[in-house]
DNA sequence: TTCCCTGCCGTTTTT
DNA sequence: CGGCAGGGAA
């Protein structure tokens, strides 16, 4: 146990915050002025000073492993275990949700459907109703769907065709949900809404129960998590909200930076503190980050400083392709941990779109730099371990149609799209599902008799896991089901090489299960697929392995690290084409461009590339806009810049100045390589010549004797000091000039 | 019914 | 470029 020292570990503000007495209470503040620190220590002192039971406390976190490491923060501090309710909004309602599922007329073994299952519903819905699913159809009911349900604040009225399609569409959507006792992820946070509204006494369960609330990032909450709040401390009325309106970046899915914004109102009374030192970043990036987001008009402003001394400046770099970057982030951090300098895990290179990951993924493999990808597509989310997922979800709820429909024929069954058609409509007839309709072994009409036998064999096999899922381990059985019905057979035959990784993932899902009844002993398969539905990636996120962190700047909001890389800072990237429209989807882009600088503890380095593959095509990117509101001297430039009509790569990768010559005139102002392209020390990237001296990342120093080819096919001779002679590809090498007199 | 091939489309961000 | 749905052939 680490003794609380109240003084030593807060400043003034914080101190108030935290051991402030009773009522609402708001913490407004900047990035890394310690307002998650606030909320660790204000449970420990709640707990441990003024003794309330943790049962009595709830703490809402952004993400799962937030709410972990907050966790495991207050048992250090206070010495023991703590049982209380720490989570996500969603993790919590759906906890909400089970408890109170039975008083309420629900199956407490209800599933959550994923934003994948969600669309598989909304597409054979409007397959029933004779619309073309369409991905953009799809995409339009969920985006109304989910709007209808998080933004009861303001309703939308159907506005639109499509908005008013997506209208008829909803009700019969919810229904399908009810019917097979599933909820969907906004669901979870409005069906126990909906619930306390029309059960006052419930709520007043809840609400007595929970003396304080805690709850961080307010500033992304959206209408129904708010309401959530507004009810569950509707008893007690001691909710210590935290967070910063700079750092609202997720509008687009309905949070309301309001919430934040109107707390006094929402909360009469409520005192509110402002922390403005920063205790993360050096001098030069929180100047750089306060300076980007100055240029936001709707904000509450406010005033962040430090007393580190000295810091690096953020350096700016400009690349020919992304290829080049992915390469050169990689050299970068190859080179600083052979020096000793870092650790792997210092560093993390944010993106906006998570398409961008793959170059720098393959930059970061050439030069054998182990990283951690984290976001795009989820482990749970693969097709293999959701088809493993779909028939532990029918063992837990019969009532899933779409997991039933999901493995009818996976494994191959020879049981198709025909026979499937009859099964639905004979089980939509006799009003059961279709697990309940192949168990009543009525005859379905319309199969063949063969395909009859194949799902009466489903049928029994799903009746034997059943049983057998009353008394065993879950991962005994899973591991068995995936033998016996020959998962990993199936996939390999049909996919071979690809089919082995699916394998793989198998395994790991068996692996999973039986590492979490090791966690929870007293856990369930239902609880296994609550918490494995809700888990993210960033959950899983191993701070201690050593590797690089890949994410999105989405993902990277309240973590920090040493050195972060900032990569595509280019316009329509960031800012990203399809948020340029109006002021405020640039202002959000803006402050996503302000999270990502201020994670960072001792350097930036951003970069920006002249042309990029989109698509398999090269396309074009100029600067972002965001870097020309970096002050100039908080920026060093460096970088392969390219003057008119220079050889090399350049001109192949930079297709708008193909042609130039030395005689053309200067580039116009707006053209792809502003104002710096003369000041900067130039030092292009892949230019050697015979008697340059060079580094290499794990052979050290040498001299180049012979040029052969040029740009990326450029190959080099070396004589290195240690007396050997080697032969290198500068594109795949970690290499770097030695100090040369040469001049611009 | 299955499997293979073609052609189309996607990229914003995610609980 | 790559994944996947849908169409056509075995
Ligand atoms: N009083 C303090 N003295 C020293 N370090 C502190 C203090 N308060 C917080 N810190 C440290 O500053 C860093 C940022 O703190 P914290 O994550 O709580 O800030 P935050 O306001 O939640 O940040 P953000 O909003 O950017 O996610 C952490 O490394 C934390 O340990």
């Amino acid at each position: 146990m680490t003794p609380i020292d109240w003084d030593k570990d807060l400043n003034p503000e914080q101190r108030e915050a935290v051991l402030f007495g009773d009522g609402p209470l708001l913490v407004l503040a900047g990035a890394g002025s310690g307002k998650t620190r606030v909320l660790t220590y204000r449970y420990a002192h709640l707990v441990y000073e003024r003794e309330v039971y943790p049962s009595r406390m709830l703490a809402v976190t952004f993400t799962n492993k937030a709410a972990a490491e907050m966790r495991a923060r207050i048992e250090k501090q206070i010495g023991e275990g703590v049982g209380g309710w720490i989570g996500t909004f969603h993790s919590i309602s759906s906890r909400i949700l089970r408890q109170v599922a039975p008083r309420v007329g629900f199956d407490p073994h209800f599933t959550i459907f994923d934003a994948d299952d969600q669309r598989s519903l909304i597409k054979s819905i409007c397959r029933d109703h004779g619309l073309d699913p369409t991905s953009e159809r799809i995409g339009r009911v969920r985006a109304y769907v989910s709007r209808l349900k998080t933004d009861r604040g303001n309703i939308p009225e159907p506005e639109s065709p499509m908005e008013e399609e997506a209208a008829r569409i909803e009700p019969v959507y919810t229904q399908t949900l009810r019917r097979m006792n599933a909820f969907d992820f906004d669901d979870l946070l409005v069906v126990p809404i909906e619930i306390f509204q029309e059960d006052p006494h419930l709520l007043e369960e809840y609400a007595s129960r929970f003396r304080y609330l805690l709850v961080d990032e307010y500033q992304d909450t959206n209408w129904v998590q708010n309401e959530l709040v507004r009810m569950l401390s509707s008893v007690h009325g001691n909710v210590a909200a935290v967070g910063d309106d700079d750092q609202s970046i997720y509008r687009w899915r309905g949070a309301d930076v309001k919430n934040i914004l109107d707390f006094e109102e929402t909360f009469p009374n409520a005192h509110v503190i402002r922390l403005e030192q920063n205790y993360r970043s050096t001098k030069p990036i929180l100047d750089a980050a306060s300076a980007v987001i100055e240029n936001n008009v709707s904000r509450r402003g406010k005033r962040l400083w430090t007393d580190k001394p000295g810091g690096d400046l953020l350096t700016l770099q400009r690349f020919f392709t992304d290829r080049e970057e992915g390469m050169s982030i990689a050299r970068d951090i190859q080179r600083r941990v052979r020096m000793n300098m870092n650790r792997f895990s210092d560093f993390a290179v944010f993106y906006r779109t998570n398409a961008q990951s793959r170059s720098l993924e393959d930059g970061l493999r050439l030069h054998a730099v182990p990283y951690r990808l984290i976001g795009g597509l989820r482990f749970y989310e693969r097709k293999e371990v959701k088809d493993l997922l779909a028939y532990l979800r029918l063992l837990a709820n019969e009532a899933d149609d779409l997991s039933f429909a999901r493995i009818l024929n996976v494994p191959a069954r020879g049981v198709g799209a025909k026979s499937r058609e009859h099964l639905v409509a004979h089980a939509k007839e006799r009003g059961q599902s279709l697990l309940e309709a192949v168990r009543s072994g009525a005859p379905v009409p319309g199969l063949t008799s063969r395909a009859a036998g194949r799902i009466g064999e489903l049928g029994a096999l799903l009746g034997r896991y059943s049983e057998r899922a009353r008394d065993e381990a879950p991962h005994d059985l899973v591991r068995d089901l995936a033998e016996e019905i020959g998962l990993v057979r199936f996939y390999e035959s049909k996919e071979g090489e690809k089919g082995l990784l699916r394998g793989e993932n198998i395994d790991e899902l068996i692996a999973a299960l039986a590492d979490f009844e090791r966690r929870k002993p007293s856990g369930n398969l239902v609880d296994f697929l609550a918490e494995v539905s809700l888990l993210t990636d960033i959950d899983s996120w191993d701070e201690g392995q050593e590797a690089v962190t890949l994410m999105t700047l989405h993902n990277s909001k309240g973590l920090e690290f040493p050195r972060v890389y900032i990569a595509g800072a280019e316009e329509g990237l960031l800012p990203h084409a399809r948020s340029m429209m109006d002021e405020s989807q640039l202002e959000e882009e803006r402050r996503l461009f302000y999270v990502g600088l201020t994670r960072a503890m001792e350097k930036v380095t951003l970069s920006h590339v002249g042309s990029r593959l989109r698509y398999g095509e090269i396309a074009p990117a100029i600067p972002s806009r965001f870097l020309k509101e970096i002050p100039e001297e908080l920026l060093e430039k460096i970088g392969a810049l390219p003057s008119a009509g220079r050889g090399g790569i350049g001109a192949a990768a930079r297709p708008y100045s193909s042609g130039r010559s030395l005689f053309d005139e200067p580039e116009p102002a707006h053209d792809a390589f502003p104002d710096y392209e003369n000041e900067s020390q130039e030092q292009p990237v892949f230019r050697f010549e015979a008697g340059d001296g060079i580094r290499h990342a794990s052979w050290g120093d040498g001299r180049v004797t012979r040029v052969e080819g040029s740009g990326m096919d450029t190959k080099i001779t070396v004589e290195f000091r240690a007396g050997f002679t080697k032969k290198i590809m500068v594109r795949y090498a970690s290499l770097e000039h030695l100090p040369r007199k040469r001049g611009r």
